[in-house]
DNA sequence: TATTCGTGCTTAAACGTTTAATCAGAGACT
DNA sequence: AGTCTCTGATTAAACGTTTAAGCACGAATA
């Protein structure tokens, strides 16, 4: 492929060719009336001279620039890589750039980082709300990825179904006392999640919730979580609504001698990386963060690039958000060697050197 | 503060004002000649019309669009957040934005990317290249972020002394036989960090080496790391290179009823995320992203901003890489509670339950 | 034969900004 | 009084593309 030299823009084409540069911008847009033989001149001169469309001076006569926002309320946060990945992928498969833009500390932040974005003249952008935010009708389509319950959102994973089919797995291995561990009890995400648990577990099962948050407001930061204690007090699952809280607690139960999945089970959610190299291996759910993706960018696109022409006169009315149902993209089940059976009673097998089995034997649902 | 209205360009200001476009930009830019009530009465109207700069039309007509390129191997890698957030941060500091572009999949894949953002204008890109990869002398300045030993690079950690660093911590505690865990035996990083990790254990240590590719190529992804066998073998520190390995190695030795830091040290590098929140808290080593990526948009803003008018001939010298020197920012040593003195030998005192210490008590170097 | 139509191209304006060149007027100098 | 300079503005071109409008010509139609 022809490097991409500088200095050459339609015109040169044009020059070259002996045409004028609307024939040439016809041609390589196949828009308007060209003949087909001159198109392929103007195909083979362009790549001969190592033509690169100026997507600023595109974006400038068609007020399209073919950028998209991403503004996620922390960069720090484990799961982005994944949200990244999915959305930069979908939206360069469509033609966009990706603008990240961090809204991390206050609200404010977030509005600036928007108003950064619309500045740039993005086309759109998909927004991962901080917590407790509505976002506002500003001048652009917006996807929003959130969860369900957030009003006004747009695409989401299904948390709560997700933390039903977990519930229902544990509740199928037997187990009737879990303790759930969530990080703050204002995330909405968090909320479904648990409340999903609770019922995939059955009106039978007795269920408590630990707030890491409230602990480590009492007892400080990264301390122990005393899971231990609730061990010894009955309860034979540990169902994290986050890998990073899972891990948390599968590494302080091994510390204090109970085997996992021997004597509890653990389990995670949202499949981050560290989730099946540890060992045992992190059942967890997993979203699918590339439909997902695929949904928010292509309903942006939808709003963006009006494809048949809008007849009915209500043609403004969509400026805001770009949907107002919600679409609830279903999480997947990935059981590994965290779950097991709860332990019978009696003196525990502490430590049996139970060797992992290969991640590749995973069981998905 | 006045939402941006589309419509309010500078010919909307200076037709209220009844100048001339030109002078409204002169106004708003401090650069003409223009007299100071003026100036007053063009800001008040700016602002009181929302008034917005395309940045679009000023990329145009000025040829630079205050947008860099962030070009990353493999956006799901755990280390990216890190980047991603300080590189961001140092951007939009700077009045920069930035377009994301992962090179996932083969080296094709990375010249793809810079393509895509090269079309897009952007001023100037940071890539992190993919293993083994020279970034040619394309068409804008670049700033690579990588490791000292890759030729031609600009800034990057000094991976060399973080091992010295973590060599010299656990020569210190009395491990004399230590496991080096890495990943990959092409990656100039780890390799780096090794030969860092040799040299700081000294002389008289005996270290052993093992690549996780090359064991998961016989037994499979995600197999055991067969490390209770090490340990037997007398092994007692194992340092990896980075922090998901040492996960790895910290839970598959609990899992296998060996006490850290009681019995054996695991170390890390890059201090991820569940370094500081798991069982027994992870020592390990900090790269300082800020100062990374501070240098990094700083040597790029240099290259596309000339500040001083270069005088001497050679001014397009510098159109390729940023900097021929490369920049060494030195590591951070974070001791936490995985590493201890060496086990003195005789049975070894399973599981002692040593509640971990705070982290708020990290050691720092 | 005169009108209409379709085809293949050109002309010109527009997007919103920056910037070099120009210009009118006023004051200061010879 | 004539020339020069400084000031504060204006004019116009340019960045590279898209696109509506127009134009010339040949073919099909009335």
């Amino acid at each position: 492929m022809a490097l991409p030299r500088p200095g050459s823009n339609m015109s040169a084409i044009a020059a070259a060719l002996g045409v004028s540069a609307a024939t040439v911008s016809n041609a390589l847009s196949g828009k308007g009336r060209v003949s087909p033989e001159l198109i392929e001149k103007v195909r083979a001169k362009a790549s001969e001279l190592g033509y690169v469309p100026s997507l600023t001076a595109r974006a400038l006569r068609t007020g399209r620039a073919g950028v998209l926002g991403l503004v996620l309320p922390d960069i720090a946060n484990p799961l982005f890589p994944q949200i990244a990945q999915a959305i930069e992928n979908a939206a360069s498969n469509a033609g966009y750039g990706v603008l990240i833009a961090d809204s991390r500390g206050d609200i404010a932040k977030q509005t600036e980082a928007i108003g950064r974005l619309l500045e740039r003249g993005v086309d759109g952008m998909v927004i991962v709300p901080r917590r407790g935010t509505r976002i506002a009708d500003i001048g652009c389509p917006v996807a929003v990825i959130d969860t369900p319950s957030t009003p006004g959102n747009t695409v989401s994973a299904d948390h709560w179904e997700g933390g039903a089919q977990m519930g229902r797995h544990l509740a199928a291995l037997g187990h009737r006392k879990v303790l759930l561990i969530g990080t703050s009890a204002f995330s909405n995400v968090q909320n479904d999640r648990i409340g999903g648990l609770k019922a995939g577990l059955g009106p039978d099962a007795e269920c408590d919730t630990m707030w890491i948050e409230k602990v480590e407001a009492v007892s400080g930061e990264g301390c122990p979580l005393g899971l231990a204690d609730k061990a010894a007090a009955g309860f034979t699952a540990f169902a994290a609504v986050s890998d990073l809280s899972a891990l948390r607690a599968l590494t302080e139960l091994q510390r204090a001698g109970i085997g996992v999945p021997e004597m509890v089970s653990v389990t995670g959610f949202d499949d981050l990386i560290w989730s099946p190299v540890v060992t045992p291996a992190l059942t967890t759910v997993r979203m699918d963060m590339a439909t997902i993706a695929d949904l928010a960018i292509a309903a942006l696109i939808r709003a963006i690039e009006p494809e048949g022409e809008a007849e009915n006169g209500a043609e403004e009315i969509s400026a805001g958000n770009v949907t107002s149902e919600t679409d609830r993209v279903p999480m997947q089940l990935i059981v590994r060697q965290s779950t097991g059976a709860p332990h019978a009673g009696g003196a525990p097998n502490l430590h049996a050197r139970t060797p992992n089995k290969p991640t590749a034997g995973e069981v998905t649902s």
